[in-house]
DNA sequence: CGAAAATTTGACGACTCTCAAGTCGAGTGG
DNA sequence: CCACTCGACTTGAGAGTCGTCAAATTTTCG
């Protein structure tokens, strides 16, 4: 079953951990997962879904947009990660109850929530599909490691290099991704917070990747040439994506 | 009951979730995780328990000594969170099966281990248990997160400040930290990778701070003469450890 | 004592920030 | 249709932070 169908028969949770543990997934399980959520919500750009120190009583999946884990400090905005379709985005509020971070949505976007009683109870009743919520959470914990590494080692160029191919990877996995590049709703402005340049600096790099023939950066519009040479520029390798990688979860060994 | 109460009668897991969600455990949970856990080990400084890629069928639970989660990139050893004692450092690996990081002894270390299928047995059968665990490796999600913020925003001696202000509050949480500062094993070297500079601008850094009276780290003796000024130097707020602050787990609300 | 490891210092160049100004593009009112 | 406007993007100059290379000093330990 390609991710396409799944999203014909699970329309909002359907990419949920597609590309990693979904094969895992009981069609069983799969339809309970989709009776939990609600029904659609949707939001524009720029809106706050949950602040920092909120109590959450539900966790969000996001169905269509995308949408930046922040912090903020001394009046200004810091991106610790991104999330596109499929991803469980503060399923953390689970088990924190307060979320330490914000969740913005970048451009239009679309989720559903589910209520923190009925993870409990799958807690109770469910300890497989509870295990692959904890899976879930996991590969957050390991992209935020990922990318402190590379905040400790990249400029800027290949810091944004690293999120240009971070990105394309996880939208190809919920088949999100075009052959040659991708499209976002994140502007220069947010490159910078994800990165924690100015975005005079951002410009700058995004200008660098441009006149390298790495990455071409137009106003959301994001075409790339040669994957191989972006992703060698950026130090990326998707292994902490748990993908079909070396890290990849398999049981027979 | 006091922390130190809670190592003579629970001493190998006795500094769990100390300070945070501990007193949320019944003695039957904190019995059982004690009886969870297997033979003491130890290991020498720069011993690597776990290195990236390795197949896990246990997880770790730090009893005395400090340890380091690491990434490695170019030939060089990047820090990305650190361990002190009561930590159950590689939980992840119930969830990813597949560490994606090292983690690495610093100085002489004091571990116990917890089969996986035992941790497969709460999950079945203690939900509760299983949400502690689960929030357990929450609580270093988090401390990820603040750490990307940190190092988008601050300058090397500001790393360093911040490094310090949140060993100090942890061990302290676990009574280990002294009035007026800590013990650590950590060499320059190791400040360096952890804060993603070489050793000589961490050396620079270090004189900085001594300059300016704001810590004196000297071979691992680390004095502090004035908390709230290395917190404000390095910008650093307790929230994301989940203690008793803003964002601390309460059910009143 | 002697060797190895850890720490410290100096000089110079690259990366990034700040302040300041200028350009481009989409939408609006005349 | 065109001038206007606002936000997003782009460019320039000077200063601070940090890396690299090279070397010296101090500490640890056999």
């Amino acid at each position: 079953m390609t991710s396409s169908d799944e999203i014909v028969q699970y329309p909002k949770t359907g990419r949920f951990l597609a590309g990693r543990l979904r094969h895992d997934m009981s069609e069983g399980e799969k339809a309970e997962l989709e009776s939990l959520v609600g029904e659609i919500q949707t939001f524009g750009d720029g809106h706050r879904l949950i602040a920092r120190g909120d109590v959450c009583n539900c966790s969000t999946m996001l169905v269509e947009g995308f949408m930046l884990r922040t912090l903020e400090s001394e009046d200004r905005r810091y991106g610790v990660s991104f999330h596109v379709p499929g991803d469980f985005v503060d399923l953390h509020c689970f088990a924190l109850k307060r979320l330490d971070h914000n969740i913005d949505c970048v451009g239009p976007t679309t989720i559903a929530q589910v209520p923190h009683s009925a993870i409990a109870e799958i807690m109770k009743n469910r300890p497989h599909l509870a295990r692959l919520f904890w899976f879930s959470t996991m590969l957050d914990a390991a992209m935020h490691r990922e990318w402190i590494m590379k905040l400790e080692q990249l400029t800027a160029p290949k810091r944004i290099a690293h999120i240009f191919a971070e990105i394309w990877r996880r939208l190809e996995m919920v088949e999100l991704g075009f052959a040659d590049g991708f499209e976002t709703p994140l502007r220069q402005a947010d490159l910078a917070d994800m990165c924690g340049a100015t975005s005079i600096h951002t410009n700058r790099a995004l200008a660098d990747l441009r006149n390298k023939g790495i990455a071409d950066f137009q106003r959301g519009e994001v075409r790339i040439p040669d994957r191989e040479r972006l992703e060698r520029y950026g130090g990326f390798t998707p292994d902490h994506l748990y993908g079909d990688g070396a890290l990849s979860f398999r049981l027979d060994d």
